[in-house]
DNA sequence: TTTATATTTCTAAAAATATGGAAATGTCAC
DNA sequence: GTGACATTTCCATATTTTTAGAAATATAAA
């Protein structure tokens, strides 16, 4: 990933509004929420909503799909996992001990697929 | 972790200087870098560095020390995983294959202590 | 085809952020 | 002390981002 489109996903979550609409798509799974809905439950105007759904979408961290008269956003999953993977790119830089990603945070959440950890590692 | 402090930290990220300087000083591990030579690294004057760094750390995600006559600024690496955990949250509310965080995120990067993975796990 | 619904685009004004020169602060060496 | 160095604070300016009303677009139901 590059710079810029790392910063650009970045700015597009480094805001009130549009970090909590990421996490209630996110919290939402693959079926997703109808922009109207998040209107709603958020409490943002129509425009200043399609504004921030704009900048989520365009950085690559929600996706859209119309369903009748309705567009509904989802998380996309590849640009928050290039985003996060950018990020902590140079943590370990060989000295494993001091690596800034302690396995905690990915794994009290995400039991590997296939795997046969508990999810409560070492 | 609150929004607000997210956003903090998410801001402070959202900035191509300020990215560069994250990542500079995540790969210099716990040792850290001196401001003078982030300035000159990165060739940016020293009071916009030294706003910048304000930033960084004033989201909790760089820390600084003093040596000699110099400030040494390091990765903070509570806060790092603190924000990476929020915004990975509500990932997989239950269906582990939609995981917004698929293993090799982490993992690649970081053999877990004491484990004997060989960091390219599955 | 008329009407209601869902969302976005346009717009201009308000708010927040970034910039870097000059001056100030703190630290070490002589 | 004096002088050189490292970094930060001050500040005014410049730039970017955010906001939401009014108008436009698009789909669906009657």
């Amino acid at each position: 990933m590059e710079m810029s489109r790392a910063v650009k996903a970045l700015s597009a979550l480094a805001h009130e509004s549009r970090l909590a609409i990421f996490r209630l798509v996110i919290a939402a799974g693959p079926r997703g929420v109808a922009a109207g809905e998040i209107a709603e439950r958020l409490e943002v105007p129509r425009p200043t909503l399609s504004f921030h759904l704009s900048q989520l979408t365009g950085a690559g961290l929600l996706e859209d799909r119309k369903e009748g008269r309705s567009v509904i956003y989802a998380a996309r999953l590849k640009g928050i996992s290039e985003l996060l993977e950018y990020l902590i790119e140079d943590c370990c830089q060989g000295e494993v001990g001091g690596c800034a990603v302690p396995d905690l945070v990915v794994l009290k959440n995400c039991k590997p697929l296939g795997s046969d950890a508990t999810g409560e590692q070492k």
